[in-house]
DNA sequence: TAGATTGTTAATCGATTAACAATC
DNA sequence: TAGATTGTTAATCGATTAACAATC
């Protein structure tokens, strides 16, 4: 029953967004209970391990019984934070900004897009999922009328570390950095890199060894 | 000098594609030689894990001097493949395809674009980077043709499993998944997940945890 | 009640770090 | 030669798995 008293490990947090995809799913199709061991066979985990990941949290379950689908499900969107909802910009609406501002999935977990930056002249005023792009010099304004929790960085490598430096200083907690660059930032910033360049050479290297 | 007898951890190999990247770097900026203490320091690892991690594929460094940057850069291109190139369709050419079909990194890393395809009809016969959008029931066609390897997935969830499927028949190797859904292919596939919305949320809890 | 299944403690396994002889 | 730094073996740390008493 201990709240997150000890730091969760890497390696559970990592986990969580897949358990909570596998309980929608589950919600989804009308599924009322579950117990470590039926999910541990959908999920290709050991029943020991959900067990261990989830009493990092809180005791769901119930001897005999297992899981209620329903309530885990709402458990796992509190400690995301899927209900809670963060507010969000987007700098750069390049192709993989504007992949992301349209997807319309992000918003379903709590990221809401409230600005989008750009400097290209031809995309600011022009807007996306209702949101209008403004130019990149706007960010300093629009932080200090809004509060904003995330920033995804989609701008060329060259000027992530600049842009990222920037947002901190508005007050920014957490960065989705698309760059193929590594953030040094003060601890106070939670940043989450999603390397694309580096997820492909891994399957390279798979298909090399496979 | 052991190549590759033992399986190298998936630890191991998340980390590879991040020691390109900074070889990359350092031969970009006309660094010869550097010891596994400096690179430590650069990419924030303890100079032990670096040579553990390098020994999996041979000793490439050298008592009194440490490693030359050019030499284990062109080891680590082998590694990965990234000299042999992989020929690589793209299925799905909505915002996230395109944004992938237009990013010329991939091809750097030696992921060649050789064919797109899309049920859209006003998609199909415009072109992204010189690659003409085919309809998706041309892909088994195309496959027989031309040697494939990679098959990169930005279709919509509900089709996905099924695509999968078909290409897997088509003798692709691998594939770079970027749905929100865990494929369960025959093992002499390789499958590589970019979980864009795993990876928000794993922000978000650290945010809140922060 | 009997069977099922939890949460947790202990055992195992694997990955990271430390130490050091070998040698450039 | 002396200093630096490797590759590797051993020690430590952490994560996963197994086991089981508690209990629904």
């Amino acid at each position: 029953m201990a709240l997150q008293n000890k730091k969760v490990s890497d390696a559970v947090i990592k986990r969580l967004p897949r358990y909570f995809r596998y309980l929608a799913d589950l919600k989804e199709n009308g599924v009322l209970r579950i117990s470590s061991k039926a999910l541990s066979e959908k999920m290709n985990l050991t029943a020991s391990q959900i067990r261990q990941d989830l009493s990092c949290f809180g005791g769901f379950g119930q001897q005999g019984y297992g899981y209620n689908v329903e309530s885990l499900y709402n458990e796992m969107k509190k400690i995301l934070g899927v209900d809670r909802g963060f507010r969000t910009i987007i700098v750069g609406a390049g192709n993989l900004g504007q992949a992301i501002a349209n997807h319309s999935k992000f918003e379903a977990r709590g990221y809401f897009v409230k600005g989008i930056f750009d400097i290209d002249q031809s995309l600011i005023g022009t807007s996306i999922n209702g949101v209008i792009i403004q130019h990149m010099d706007e960010i300093d304004n629009f932080c200090s009328r809004e509060t904003i929790d995330v920033a995804i960085l989609t701008v060329p490598r060259e000027i992530t570390a600049e842009i990222a430096e920037k947002i901190v200083k508005l007050g920014i907690k957490g960065i989705w950095n698309f760059s193929a660059m590594d953030l040094r930032l003060p601890e106070e910033v939670v940043v989450e890199n999603v390397h694309l360049s580096d997820s492909i050479m891994v399957l390279g290297y798979k298909i090399i060894n496979n």
